[in-house]
RNA sequence: UCCCCAGUAGCUCAGUUGGCAGAGCAAGUGGCUGUUAACCACUAGGUCCGCGGUUCGAGUCCGUGCUGGGGAGCCA
């Protein structure tokens, strides 16, 4: 007989007989004659209470079942005369899959999350980790209905990449020569010889290929894993994370900023549509002013402000930062958290940034001094999207990149974007992980993706 | 990579001035007629992160290494 999940056993509106569940022991409450199982199958936070009765056959060994102990259960779903659950199921047949031996190091009391760090394995089976990841999952099916809604088609960009896009942060280098015996030409290692017959890295980003479908396709979007090899230890950074980057074509800054202020109002509001058990864990768990700051982003209109308002904010607001604030210096985590928590108090949009802290694909403005780039700013989590409407003019582009000594011959297939019917178009990218920090309250990176890589771990 | 903090039972943590290694939960045994992170009693459980030093005596003080965390930079 096929399971039920006990999603849609706990949504029933009358009494059923004879279904069965499959899932992991929460717990077991013995009692005079009957035990109490509680049953979690991963398909929502709550569990199903079981009623096994002392008359089961095998009730000696059902006394036996530990904590993590997969069991199926087949029985009858009925109202529960106990407080704290509409539904129950007296079992008829409990059947041990598998008894988990007292080493099981989940107990049913709360643990750190630096520990589940620990058992990243195992996480997924509390009820925080479950609630994180079925969010996750979610997020990631609201991102394709964004886009599927609004007509931009989904463009898979190649994880292994000859070129190292922007320059963003150090590259993971893929090889298959052997690396106990590189073959060497001129005191250096030879990628000639290698697979494909040149230096090969792992992708820090989709924007170059989505640009190039963008002017073919019209609206494109990406949404896959990407790496840096930075040696970067802090609660905001892993060395594979998933990005999201749309890109727009016959579009303008403008057009970048409507696009990102929606697409955060729109996943906002569906998670919070589509999660509420899960994220109501969070609510109470984890951040106490989530359900504020999540209806804040929906119901607010973003402030957007000039790099230089911005600098000029900063710089009256007799704040003691730490770090300089000044036309033409990048704005410091301490200076976006400021704007956006304390200044303004809900999301800002700061666009038209010096061109000299920016990467060379960036359309130069008519002052050319600054790009037309744009970054959202949320509270807690600082830069959550980075934009600009690109570089569409050849000549300006070459300028750009020979001032960046940046390879125009390597670069061959993106200028022919701009020999062969350019068009004004704009994108930007979305750190996947750092929506769901955002989403959920989590402040450490590590506690939002399954398996997180960062320097000197990747253990899982 | 830099600055700061921490490491004690399977887990969460206490351990006073340097003087017998502790609690709750988990595990085991028994009890309890409907529990809700059940409850009650009992049992068992320790390389106090590693190495070195000071001391009559170190979980505690000093040095060093490792691991974890917080912050910063880089960035998403």
């Amino acid at each position: 007989m096929k399971r039920i999940r006990i999603l849609h056993l706990l949504k029933s509106d009358r009494p059923k007989d004879n279904v069965v569940i499959k899932g992991w022991v929460r717990t077991k409450r013995d009692s005079r004659g009957f035990s109490f199982l509680e049953i979690n199958d991963g398909s929502c936070l709550k569990n199903m209470q079981v009623i096994a009765d002392s008359s089961l056959a095998n009730y000696e060994e059902i006394k036996k079942i530990t904590t993590g102990s997969a069991v199926a259960v087949t029985g009858s779903l009925m109202e529960s005369p106990g407080k704290g659950q509409q539904w129950e199921l007296k079992a008829e047949k409990v059947e041990i899959l598998s008894i988990a031996p007292d080493t099981f190091p989940l107990q049913k009391k709360r643990h750190s999350d630096e520990f589940l760090r620990t058992i990243a394995h195992l996480r997924p089976r509390t009820n925080k980790y479950g609630a994180l990841f079925r969010i996750r999952s979610e997020l990631s099916l609201a991102i394709h209905k964004f886009f599927r809604e609004k007509g931009f088609q989904y463009i898979h960009s190649p994880v292994l990449t000859g070129s190292d896009c922007e320059g963003a942060g150090e590259l993971f280098k893929v090889t298959a020569l052997d690396l106990n015996n590189l073959p060497q030409k001129d005191g250096k290692a030879d990628f000639s010889l290698d697979f494909f017959g040149m230096e090969a890295n792992l992708t820090v980003s989709g924007q170059l290929s989505a640009e190039m479908f963008a002017l073919a396709m019209g609206d494109v979007y990406t949404f896959g894993p990407t790496f840096r090899a930075e040696n970067s230890n802090t609660s905001r950074h892993v060395a594979e994370f998933w990005m999201v980057e749309p890109e727009m074509a016959f579009s303008d800054l403008a057009d970048n900023m409507n696009l990102g202020e929606e697409f955060l109002k729109y996943l906002t509001g569906y998670i919070m549509d589509a999660c509420g058990d899960d994220l109501e864990l969070f609510a109470k768990y984890v951040d106490k002013n989530l359900m504020t700051t999540l209806e804040g982003l929906i119901s607010s209109d973003f402030t957007r402000l000039s790099y230089k308002e911005a600098v000029e904010i900063l710089d009256k607001s007799g704040q003691n930062f730490e770090f300089e604030v000044g036309f033409g210096l990048d704005l410091q985590s301490e200076h976006e958290r400021y704007l956006t928590e304390h200044y303004f108090k809900k999301p800002v949009i700061v666009y038209d940034y010096p061109k000299n802290i920016k990467p060379f694909y960036m359309r130069i403005n008519d002052d050319n001094i600054t790009v037309a780039a744009m970054d959202i700013l949320v509270p807690r989590i600082g830069e959550i999207i980075g934009g600009s409407q690109r570089e569409e003019r050849l000549d300006k582009l070459e300028t750009r990149m020979d001032e960046m000594g940046i390879s125009k011959e390597q670069y061959w297939w993106y200028l022919d974007s701009r020999r062969y019917g350019t068009a004004p178009h704009c994108g930007f990218g979305l750190g996947f992980e750092r929506l769901l920090m955002f989403l959920t309250g989590v402040i450490n990176i590590r506690d939002v993706i399954p398996f997180p890589r960062t320097p000197n771990s990747i253990s899982f």
